[in-house]
DNA sequence: ATTTTTATTCTACATTTGTAGAGTATACTA
DNA sequence: TAGTATACTCTACAAATGTAGAATAAAAAT
C-alpha cells in the first residue's frame, strides 16, 4: 500500500522533524493549514497502513515515520522505472540525464555522485 | 492536471503504440481485461485533460497522446525533487545512486550516459 | 431488410481520498 | 470546582477515481 497525496506531504514533515507531535505538523503547512481533525484523520489512515507510530507523552503523541524517505523513494521509483522504463534503469539514466533540464553543472556534479558510489562499491 | 493510476497506465500503453485504435489498446492489458466502456471513460477523461486527442477514421478514432512521455515524466520526476529533494537534482542524484540498488554495471552505464550528455551539451 | 456486431456515450455506482464538524475525555486555569 | 483549552475519535460528506451496464448509432453479415 503507498500514500496518497495529502499522506504523501504529511509524511515529508514528519520525514523533516523525524518526530513531532501533531500541533507541531500543523505549524509546517503554508496557510491555509488544515484543520487539526484532518491531519489527525491522515495520521490514523498512516498509522493503519504502518508509515507512522507515536510515542505517548502524557496525554499527547509524538509521531515518527516507520518507513525510510529513502525506502519509501527507491519503491516509487523503482516502480516508475519498471512500469514506464522497460524496468531498465539505463533507460531511466538516459531519459533523466536528457530530458530533466540539467544543468552541465548539475550533470558532472551527478557524474562525481555516481563515481564516489562506484568506488564506494569495489572498497567497501 | 496529471494523470490518475489508471490513466497512466493507459497512457503508456498509448505512448508505446504511438497510434492505437480503442480495440487494440484493451488488447494491450492483461487478463481481466477492462470492458469496453471503462477505457472509453478513461480515455474521454483524458481527453478532457489534454492529454489525448483522436483522428476520425471512418466510424472509429485512432487514438494519439498530446504529451510526450518524456515531459510528462520530466514534470513528474522535477514535482518529486521540488517537494521532497530540497529542489536538488544533486540531493535526488545522491538518492538515486545509492539508495536504488543499482549493480556496478548499471552505475557504470549511467555514468557513459551522463558522460555522453555532458559532451553533447557543449558540442552540440 | 433484418439480425448481429462494433463503436461510443450516458448514466450509475462503489471505493478512495480530502476535508472537517460534533462529541468525548483529559488537562489547565481562574 | 466551574469554565476553558487541548488532544483525539467518530462520523460524515463532497470530490475524485475505477469500473461498467444500458442505450444508441452505425456498420457488417446474412
Amino acid at each position: 500500500m503507498s500514500l496518497t497525496k495529502a499522506e504523501e506531504q504529511l509524511m515529508e514533515y514528519l520525514w523533516q522533524k523525524e518526530k513531532v507531535f501533531m500541533k507541531d505538523l500543523i505549524e509546517c503547512f503554508p496557510d491555509p493549514k488544515p484543520a487539526t481533525t484532518t491531519v489527525a484523520t491522515l495520521l490514523k489512515r498512516m498509522q493503519d497502513k504502518g508509515f507512522v507510530a507515536y510515542t505517548l507523552f502524557g496525554n499527547s503523541r509524538e509521531y515518527y515515520p516507520l518507513v525510510e524517505k529513502k525506502d519509501y523513494f527507491s519503491k516509487h521509483v523503482n516502480g516508475i522505472i519498471k512500469n514506464f522504463f522497460n524496468d531498465s534503469v539505463a533507460q531511466f539514466g538516459s531519459f533523466f540525464a536528457r530530458d530533466t533540464s540539467m544543468s552541465t553543472r548539475e550533470l558532472e556534479e551527478l557524474r562525481n555522485i555516481i563515481d564516489e558510489e562506484i568506488k564506494r562499491k569495489q572498497n567497501g
